[in-house]
DNA sequence: CCATCTTTGTGCACGCGTTCACAAAGACAT
DNA sequence: ATGTCTTTGTGAACGCGTGCACAAAGATGG
């Protein structure tokens, strides 16, 4: 999961629990679908199921919203879709930002996920010179330098971090200067910010670190149930080095 | 965060909690970092605030690893991340296949935190014959045909999904079926899988709908405090239409 | 060898999130 | 109008995760 830094305690937002507001696209997606099938009403039930998830977490999560529902019968497709929407702030346009055109960037100012829900790809933005001008998804990359003229320009409060991990904190706080104050990182490290900015992470190789820890206690159990540690001087080989150096397998002390 | 799939109960895996697998890359790349730069020790203190978290929390997670921390001095960087990586799994090679080589499976192909954990592209699959044999990221993209034979003869156990929401079910069936227990779901889609499966999903599109509803909140709050909701029926301008055909503002019976 | 100082490891309390289970509410048939 | 049946909305209990605060442990200096 795009690991969400919890920078404010844990603060009820208004009411709704940050649980429930995470939950919330979920249904908002099972919802759509549904509404495409001009299918008029569900029950929690049902859409719990589509959405998977129990559905008395899913009634509880609607109750923060309000009574939208009517007993004996489900939900008004149409009319959760829009609550929903409103709620997460869906109903107006978003205008966002990518830094970094690389292949993420690329792949991202291509997913078509964002200008379906009200987000706005403003522009796009790069270091390397070489791509400035040249069109990706149709919206030609600008340079770094026009960072605050752009984010200025077109009122953009939120922006999304696609560079090397290198850049992104000096990126970060460009753009926090300039008055982003939502960043979605996709770059593998921890960003600094002041108070008030939100930053939520998407980290794919923690995704598949923690894929593969369940993965190996699955092969560990079925094969040896408890055996003991392997001698830790002799290491097993580990594929391939990465750029992390070589890691000694060397007892401290 | 990319919402993990809680299939299972909260079973705490051996004694080590889910949140605290959750945090272990991070930990692991602070040392990293650290032992790139030849750190020899490092207080719970200091890393705590290199990778983002709170240092009694830091402590605590390392606890359920064992006592590897020296009082008075802290942890032995090369010997911790040693302990990590091997408690996450890292020690070992995990062949990977990716499916669905459009622009975020290229982007995945080409990303260089995969190779750099124990992680190795074993395989590129899709369904589009005009890409069979090209390579990307260097290396030649097989066809959806030959999945099943691909995932045996490589033994891969962990599977990245990045193709349309429409094919994703379909793909996670048949790699399912040929032995693969992870996977990593980059489609919008609830995915169904039997038990002993992992999923774990990474949703771009969700991420920004909780930044937005939280960039909504402030906004909401510095301008006006507590505005009365606006008249249901007159809805604000949703910017664009989505594919998600209109979603009228109509009030239920 | 003893005193002091640093830092770990953890007992404990608290709060959030999840789930169960049921009463209240409304639809629908008679 | 009344009874039945379905489904919501929620009170309450429970478990997990977090953070405080401190005792135990070991390093370090005299």
């Amino acid at each position: 999961m795009a690991t969400g830094r919890t920078h404010r305690p844990a603060t009820r937002s208004r009411g709704i629990p940050e649980a429930t507001v995470a939950r919330l696209p979920l249904y908002l997606r099972a919802l759509t679908a549904l509404s495409e099938r001009s299918v008029p009403t569900v029950s929690s039930e049902e859409l719990a199921a589509a959405a998977g998830v129990n559905s008395a977490k899913l009634r509880k999560d609607f109750s923060y919203l309000g009574s939208y529902g009517t007993r004996g019968v489900g939900y008004d497709v149409e009319y959760l879709v829009y609550q929903i929407s409103r709620e997460l702030g869906l109903t107006q346009d978003w205008p966002v930002v990518i830094v970094g055109i690389g292949n993420l960037g690329a792949a991202l100012a291509n997913y078509g996920g964002f200008a379906s829900r009200g987000f706005r790809v403003a522009a796009l933005i790069d270091a390397d010179p070489a791509l400035t001008g040249k069109p990706v998804a149709g919206i030609p990359v600008q340079h770094t330098d026009d960072l605050e003229k752009i984010i200025k320009d077109n009122g953009v409060s939120i922006g999304v971090i696609a560079t090397p991990a290198g850049a992104a904190q000096q990126v970060c706080d460009r753009l926090v200067a300039a008055g982003v104050t939502s960043i979605l990182n996709f770059a593998p490290t921890v960003l600094n910010v002041p108070d008030g900015v939100d930053v939520r992470k998407v980290d794919l190789s923690i995704e598949l670190q923690i894929l593969a820890f369940h993965e190996q206690r699955k092969a560990g159990e079925e094969a040896a149930a408890e055996g003991a540690v392997p001698a830790a001087a002799t290491r097993p080989d580990s594929a391939d080095q990465g750029p992390d150096g070589d890691v000694p397998a060397v007892m401290p002390a």
